[in-house]
DNA sequence: CTTGGTTGTCTAGCGATGCTAGGATCGAAT
DNA sequence: ATTCGATCCTAGCATCGCTAGACAACCAAG
């Protein structure tokens, strides 16, 4: 049985290294410079050895995606925690979400735009990806104003958050001014 | 001279059918379905004809994107000038911009998120890019409110707006509760 | 210790991609 | 009619995601 426990370990160990080395492929040379071959030879293995553990290039963004949700929860509950006042919330999570998207655009990428193959808005979402949206629901809940349903108001906030990440990063929006918008939205949205 | 320019005419003409089947069969099967030979092979003439007018298929999705931003920006217009009084003009700016979005993905994505090459923002932006953005300050600009740069406002506003049509196609918002969202965004955000 | 079979990995290759070099063909001007 | 330049196509390159089939390493049974 302990070799069988073995074999499992270093499979799962070789899975963990293909998406560590996906991920920091793309954040260093963009999703397109990720190729099956590439990736390959950066784990030192052959390029079938990525399909005994992904069903292809697709599923591989997935995984990264999932890690990256799991991490934008996090991130995002730290800085939450961390502000005292509502108000004061909601300006930390959206600084601390589009920090994160600045500073990890392929894995935004993996998560909110690229074809990952995940199911998003359904009962079969992976757990990752429904916790970082009840990360946001937390904070953003508690200031959606009076009858205003406090899942619509975080989606419709995420919404914006959204567009200004990927806007900005795309070079649609000048970068200067981002804290104003923020502070603009934040300010108009949110019921104190 | 005259023949000279009936080929000008006629090439001008090829270049017009280049972008319009690349537009189509984007809308049709997706840009991924939009390879060089697809599209060589629908305007009936060979690949390399493509790069007599284009430096390449980026260049072609920037044409598109031209073309699709002067037709965003006209759709704008006439929706808010159907409209009266400034909220109502929001409101009908709103939904003829999402409607737009999910009338026309591919352009949609040609525009605001794919590289066609074009620079953003800059003095050297191309006039309909320029003008698609004026066309929405013309309207959002009068609701920005007092002390509330009407740009900055208009930037923020659209990128909200950009961040519901994106997410929303991309299958990570539910559709139902669009127009609920589009309401929430324009009583909020807008200063009567 | 040998054998047989399973498990794991690699080499080689398929069709398709964006793009380009070089030759052929056609038309206009002399 | 002949030259010459512009125009276009055939053919090909490197690379892509993905897969079939050969090969080697390993473990269990005799």
């Amino acid at each position: 049985m302990s070799v069988q426990e073995r074999k499992e370990r270093e499979r799962a160990k070789r899975e963990r290294l293909i998406v560590a080395t996906a991920r920091e492929l793309a954040e260093q040379q963009g999703w397109d410079a990720v190729t099956t071959r590439r990736l390959a030879e950066r784990i030192e293995y052959s390029q079938p050895v990525l399909y005994s553990h992904f069903r292809g290039k697709r599923e591989i963004i997935g995984a990264v995606a999932l890690e990256g949700a799991a991490e934008l929860a996090a991130v995002v509950r730290a800085a939450t925690a961390a502000a005292d006042g509502p108000r004061e919330r909601v300006y930390a999570l959206a600084r601390a979400y589009l920090d994160f998207a600045a500073r990890n655009p392929a894995v935004y990428d993996a998560i909110f735009q690229l074809d990952g193959g995940l199911p998003y808005a359904q009962e079969d979402t992976p757990a990752p990806l429904k916790d970082a949206f009840a990360a946001l629901l937390e904070c953003l809940g508690d200031v959606a104003g009076d009858g205003v349903d406090p899942g619509l108001f975080t989606e419709t906030f995420w919404a914006a958050l959204h567009g200004l990440a990927t806007l900005t990063r795309a070079g649609r929006l000048p970068p200067e001014d981002t804290e104003q918008r923020v502070e603009l939205l934040v300010d108009r949205l949110s019921m104190v």
